[in-house]
DNA sequence: ACCCAGGTGGCCC
DNA sequence: GGGCCACATGGG
């Protein structure tokens, strides 16, 4: 485990949420209608743009599929057809098949009874199944579960670095640094994720997009 | 014709 | 612990 970063960062987390809150609209995520339909947008969208996860929901949707159950009994060609907008098609559909056959399994196909577990060993878990890594289980804990465990994406960790706001920190380190620098609140959790997403979908992509930046001059 | 998007797992050192 | 690779579609 790394150090967290020793040197008095430009801003602090908390300074940059409430920063962000004050330049951008409440994004409200996440954007999904059930706990369910987190895990598995959680899982399409490793990787690839949203628009395209969205294309896969709606087709899981019109056919009637979108049930832990239902997924777990789908033959793995119907389900690839599904998902195929959110690239690695293959991939993704016999994960989240896999994914739906252990709630299904385990959990008698209910959430719920997944998620009413302690923080800790639900995110074990969750990391323990093939196509969950880090970020995954951090997305499922907060917006599906709703309980806090703060989610570190590609955007966070590019912003982190093009304002100096951390060392060069690996994914626990990076997640630790934020939960010891804002409120345990799952609500704040939520809404600085999506605000980050946003800020880097808008400025803070791989070549950056300055102008009009709201942190130029503060970023590197 | 490129480049990139709300990652993960396998393999190697 | 980190570096590299495969995985694949769709929009700018």
């Amino acid at each position: 485990m790394k150090n967290l970063s020793k040197r008095q960062p430009l801003l602090n987390p908390y300074e940059f949420y409430t920063f962000l809150l004050s330049h951008f609209d409440p994004q409200h995520w996440w954007p999904a209608e059930t706990p369910f339909e987190v895990v598995v947008g959680a899982i399409l969208t490793q990787q690839v743009a949203w628009r395209n996860v969205e294309k896969a929901i709606k087709n899981l949707k019109s056919s009637h599929v979108l049930d832990p159950c239902k997924i777990s009994n789908l033959p793995l060609g119907k389900l690839e057809v599904y998902v195929k907008p959110t690239g690695f098609y293959r991939q993704k559909a016999r994960r989240l098949k896999g994914i739906c056959a252990y709630i299904f399994k385990e959990y008698n196909g209910s959430l719920k009874r997944l998620f009413n577990k302690e923080t800790c060993s639900l995110r074990a878990e969750l990391l323990s199944l093939n196509g969950i890594g880090p970020e995954t289980a951090d997305s499922i804990i907060l917006y599906a579960a709703g309980k806090p465990s703060f989610v570190i994406d590609a955007y966070t960790k590019r912003i982190c670095e093009r304002l100096q706001l951390t060392d060069d920190l690996d994914y626990e380190s990076l997640k630790k640094f934020f939960e010891s620098s804002i409120p345990e609140d799952v609500e704040v959790y939520k809404e600085f994720h999506a605000l980050l997403v946003e800020l880097g979908k808008n400025y803070c992509k791989t070549k950056p997009v300055c102008k009009n930046c709201p942190l130029s001059g503060k970023c590197i």
